[in-house]
DNA sequence: TCTATATTGTCTCATTATGGAACAATAATA
DNA sequence: TATTATTGTTCCATAATGAGACAATATAGA
């Protein structure tokens, strides 16, 4: 049992943080054209769930927010948005929390605070797939990426979580699209070609776009710069590399 | 001082409720051509207030917001809408519930329950301004119709929220446009004219829209009936009254 | 009674955006 | 050197939008 593990158990009244209040992240990356998502999984329990933290006293919910996507990711400076706080009484269920805290050799109280009755704060982000350490934390064994398509069925209701989080981020993408300059910037490389910017709106919106409409549009949005050099590696004419102004 | 009062100071640990969590609700009325909000006023204090609450333990969060909108105004079956959680520290002032306190002859402890930090979760409703019956909680004087153009300072962040309230009705008014029937319903007459439908989406967008292409566009999305019987009282062409279907 | 007035419902036309396809250009491959 | 796949651009038909014109008409006032 590492020491933070220790912390933890000891710590059975959550001293320092808010009670009754956590984060859950759906974090989203972009890699092989497929939208990814962070999750925890502990061993011999079959259990998996977002990443998730909470917030200490004196602390700015978004500013811890901000702290545990670092600590999970190793990454700032990140797209990161709330979403939406989920308060069911039916994500009050002690059962999955326990058999992975047995699994790490604790026995916590009924009582300990991770078994109580927590709200949760819905961000997500979006970060670059190729520069995050992605690192579990104390209870968890392994953070690691799954395809958003095939993600395995989450503790309490972190599916919904997600689902609700990729509904807003297609939202967010329209609304967006007007204003912001460079909210994909974490998904692509930093130089990339119109139809790799394409794929990844396809891949987020789950439908195809037209191309030729999809090229007149973003052009017209004045965001990105025409670089000089050339993608090469294909059989057919060599593409423009793009970046965001 | 009230027994619900007398209540509230002895409950100083506040037993049945989740700790730490309040809601906020910005509550749209549509009423001589202005929105209005209520506001709840605690007198010999010139604090102003959203209406808030708490959610209990056996409660699910979203049943809680329900609850107090039916506390406050009366009605049920209200367009609810959970738009932000607010948790910066700055939230953290004694200050002005301890002024209020006072003014009501109540004496708390510096760690009494409703002085210490909230987290607190922004509901905005769309209400019936002429069937609601506004009513304050123990601790309020007054609660009131103010329009939103010439809102007092409020407490704590409390203006703030107003201000992400109005931007997201706004961001709603777009997208709902195509699925939503009738979320306006509750700010209009059973049978209204399209100009006043007009001036309704003028007044939260906050401009001008172009006849012609309002009307167009309205009758095309056919979520609205003509009704036979038409408005009469103008020195002019009678418009028709409309429903939503 | 008759005219003036304000507002309505609809139509028109120019402008802009979008859907869908065509076309020449061209880097690697065979 | 010809082939192939993909690119950047153009084209045109269709749809949506901006801005205004116009007749219709319920009341007010002459």
């Amino acid at each position: 049992m590492t020491e933070e593990k220790v912390r933890l158990e000891q710590n059975s009244e959550g001293a320092g943080y808010l009670p009754g209040l956590a984060m859950d992240f759906v974090i989203f990356g972009f890699d092989q054209y497929q939208l990814k998502i962070l999750l925890l999984e502990y061993r011999n329990t079959s259990l998996f769930a977002l990443p998730g933290g909470f917030v200490k006293e004196n602390e700015n919910m978004n500013d811890a927010a901000r702290r545990v996507l670092r600590e999970r990711t190793g990454l700032s400076d990140i797209y990161l948005d709330q979403f939406y706080t989920f308060g069911d009484l039916a994500r009050y269920d002690q059962a999955p929390l326990r058999t992975i805290m047995q699994a790490k050799g604790m026995n916590p109280t009924d009582d300990h605070w991770l078994l109580r009755r927590f709200v949760s704060v819905g961000y997500y982000a979006l970060i670059d797939f190729s520069k995050a350490a992605p690192t579990p934390d104390p209870l968890a064994d392994t953070c690691i990426w799954y395809t958003l398509e095939n993600l395995p069925a989450l503790m309490l209701d972190h599916n919904t979580i997600v689902h609700k989080a990729l509904q807003t981020l297609r939202a967010d993408l329209d609304r967006k699209l007007g204003g912001y300059d460079s909210w994909a910037a974490p998904l692509l490389p930093k130089a990339f070609t119109m139809a790799e910017l394409q794929k990844l709106y396809e891949t987020i919106l789950g439908q195809q776009l037209r191309r030729s409409g999809f090229q007149r549009k973003m052009l017209s949005l004045d965001i990105l710069e025409r670089l000089e050099k050339q993608y090469s590696g294909g059989a057919h004419k060599a593409p423009y590399l793009y970046q965001f102004k």
